[in-house]
DNA sequence: TATGAAAATGAAAATCAATTTCAAATTTAA
DNA sequence: TTAAATTTGAAATTGATTTTCATTTTCATA
């Protein structure tokens, strides 16, 4: 790896066209092909590695037994960025919100951690899913 | 299923016995037949599925591609209790901090979202890899 | 204290995401 | 150029988990 080759650009590409979704390595292996650029899944798994580990992309899984998803991170600054998973519905919501900064305090106060704000993901249920199981 | 089984206790007895551990289905597979009392993988699997779903047992993937881990709950009540993974040493902090509160009140007041606290695991840099990082 | 239906077991096979292998293709540097 | 280094991708491999299915166990009731 190192510099550029095409398949990194496609690759890349096709995350920072798809910012506002996640992908998985399959989805993104499968729109290549569809575009025509095909790229093999194991290029495709040695490029998003890369990319995650330059802190380009971010990983994330959203449920045991899933596939990895992969988001462009943008100039970071603006993508106060977490995830809340319904074990119920399966729905994924996406969260900007600002309360991740007293998280992150909490954490770097009272237990000298300092948090990796690009992989949250929080399970619980839903308002929808919480009304249900009330009956 | 349904009631309980040879198998079903002694897997539930091992976690209950390693209650201050997180255990992987391959371990309790291996304890188990240490003990003589061996019991198949794929019961030990649907058995901890089961535990899970009622609620006795946490199952939490510490990091990718790693093994889920299975613990004992308890009776619940003292086990405020989540994870900091450091993503360079794979050093796992458990904490039992009443920061859980806050960060439930914020998630149900302000997004709705009822926050499962048995599964929590966030990411980051532990103070020694922190230090280390800014040499 | 049978008997049979329903549930549970476990060895082996299947699945599925992700990684590795390796020969061929491409890129880089001298 | 030309050789060395890097990257590619099809195919094989890995490793966790799940499924299959023939067999065993449990349990209610005859």
């Amino acid at each position: 790896m190192g510099y550029k080759t095409k398949q990194g650009e496609r690759i890349f590409d096709l995350l920072i066209k798809n910012e506002d979704r996640h992908l998985t390595a399959e989805e993104i292996c499968r729109f290549l092909k569809e575009e025509g650029e095909a790229v093999g899944m194991a290029t495709v798994y040695r490029n998003l590695e890369k990319l995650v580990t330059e802190g380009k992309i971010r990983r994330y899984r959203l449920d045991e037994g899933e596939s990895a998803c992969y988001q462009y991170i943008g100039d970071g600054s603006c993508h106060e960025h977490f995830h809340l998973k319904c074990v119920e519905c399966g729905g994924v919501i996406h969260l900007e919100c600002g309360y991740l900064d007293e998280l992150n305090s909490h954490l770097l106060n009272h237990h000298d951690f300092h948090l990796d704000r690009t992989k949250i993901v929080l399970y619980g249920l839903c308002s929808e899913c919480k009304k249900g199981a009330e009956k």
